[in-house]
DNA sequence: GTGAAAGCGCTAACAT
DNA sequence: ATGTTAGCGCTTTCAC
């Protein structure tokens, strides 16, 4: 158990010396931190971080708060965080909230008692549900609009109208929805976008069309079993992410509903799965990896700083045009 | 900043009571506790757990060492992990190692800057590459045989047997192997399973059948495009993980290879996506869940106590019969 | 440029 | 059952 005392006997100076020669190379001589470098490595010293962390008061770790893990765009997101951290010197810890708000207020205790410096919130806000304390240095990632701390996302509800747009451009007007639960931010906000679309079009919005699903696979198999009894079926599905899309999409063709060929799918995330599912699936590519990278970097200035230059981070989404949706035309 | 100081004055006792209230309550008076709860109630305090954990040199943190996150089969296990821990009051500390040794030891560092307690190694022991420096509490979730550290796993060896018994039980005698890289454990552990019930059956093994691959989609892919262009190719395909095998099976039949009519497939791990793929994959279910939990409960009790009381825990796997294998008889 | 010393918030002997 | 006190390993004034 070495120790910075130990190292400065060795080294024949002050323990004072020792710290500065980590923390503030510049206030020492260069003779001297050459000798205590030196001494260091010998003895193979690794400061005790605990104690480092206490004494400045800091703990050096991101908390994330995600809704489900086992989402991929959400696991990609947070290797892009945990990756920018890193260099930052910054640890992740992970908070998986599945999607319960009573969790969140678990997690959050992590900062109330100095084990966490700030937090990344995965989940899109929501005024009535929102437990953020005052003064929390918090950003959100992959967010919503009107988020009321800061936030680093793409713009949803243009995204929403693009895939839209695309569906009417191929010729379809009855183009149906599986959304997330009606009152997600996603959710109104995609829908913002894709109600947009078709007004421009001038379609009439038909809400018999849009079928609540919460963003996970099973209930995109359960939206998917409601198109199938519909009499009038649209010929396209705007899924709101992929994981409902890949789901809707096997429960269609296992139903004898051929895919593009009856009915078109478009999804919203563009994760890995969406390439490889038969047909590949026409999705809005999230740019997950830099946003988690760069609310990682709002996070740790907002943290050592206090400030943010800007609040709003709105990132470029791609549109991934794949073999999912037929022209009518 | 209301801290333990404080807490004392109000509630008209010794900082030492105040501690102990929290620490150790049956060390004190049913009265001057209710006295302290209450000052600690009105002032809202938190302990300082960067102070806590310095002074009794633990972190309450997991460092969780995953090769890729955005795998759901890791995503899960680490679900699990977190679940357990937080019951136990620990945190997890991700360490997205990229399957790359180099990017561990920057991790392993955590531990001894003594910022997390244990570490949770979900890349199977490689007697080579390991790092694991001695009494470093450390167990392995979902690994292999011969790991010589604590750890939770299937028998995959036994695993693999029973996914290749099931294919020749269906009539298939030439059966394709997608590995993982050659000098991985779970490939060696899997494909002796494989050669097992080759042998059992009296089938020779042809090692031209066995494509290697790394366990990601698009080496599932490259080794389907190989299947494609073998003069005789195999009956079925053994894919040592699901996302090869969600690849390899999207790849067959974009070539005009139908799954399972021309080519029978089977996966390994169940992660949730293979129960959408078309047709829905024959796979072998790993309980991520459990194998994470389990993993988590070995690390506490080894951090805690110094030691375990056994070393191996082998948990049960369950064969998934979907449709993505055909009956050749 | 360097050292002496105080102290961060808490825990745990030790004393009463 | 409760209080007094030393001290965990480090950072940072404040002197020199």
């Amino acid at each position: 158990m070495t120790n910075i005392r130990e190292i400065a006997k060795i080294a024949g100076v002050s323990i004072a010396t020792v710290s500065r020669s980590l923390r503030h190379p510049d206030k020492v001589s260069e003779k001297t931190r050459q000798k205590v470098i030196e001494a260091m490595e010998t003895y193979e010293y690794r400061p005790n971080m605990m104690a480092h962390n206490f004494r400045s008061t800091r703990s050096y770790k991101l908390l994330v708060l995600v809704p489900n893990l086992a989402n991929p765009f959400f696991a990609t997101l947070i290797r892009g965080l945990e990756d920018y951290a890193q260099k930052r010197g910054y640890s992740v810890l992970l908070g998986d909230t599945r999607d319960e708000v009573q969790n969140e207020r678990i997690y959050l205790d992590l900062i109330n008692s100095k084990q966490a410096d700030g937090v990344i919130q995965l989940t899109p806000y929501s005024p009535e549900e929102s437990l953020v304390p005052d003064h929390l240095p918090i950003v959100g990632a992959a967010g919503c609009e009107g988020t009321p701390y800061p936030s680093v996302r793409i713009d949803n509800t243009e995204a929403a109208k693009t895939v839209t747009d695309y569906l009417i451009s191929q010729g379809h007007r009855r183009i149906g929805v599986i959304s997330g639960l009606r009152d997600n931010r996603h959710t109104m906000d995609r829908l913002r976008g894709y109600r947009q679309s078709l007004e421009e079009a001038g379609i009439e919005f038909d809400k018999s069309l849009v079928i609540e699903g919460e963003f996970t696979m099973a209930s995109g198999q359960m939206a998917a079993n409601q198109v199938l009894m519909m009499d009038e079926k649209p010929t396209a599905l705007f899924c709101m992410n992929d994981d409902m899309a890949i789901a809707a999409m096997q429960t269609l063709k296992s139903n004898g509903v051929r895919v593009p060929e009856d009915i078109s799918v478009a999804g919203f995330d563009n994760i890995e799965y969406s390439k490889y599912t038969d047909p590949p699936l026409t999705t809005i590519d999230q740019p997950a990896m830099e946003i988690g990278r760069m609310a990682a970097k709002q996070l740790i200035t907002l943290i050592e700083d206090g400030e943010l230059p800007q609040n709003r981070f709105v990132l470029p989404y791609e549109f991934i045009v794949r073999e999912s949706v037929r022209s009518l035309t």
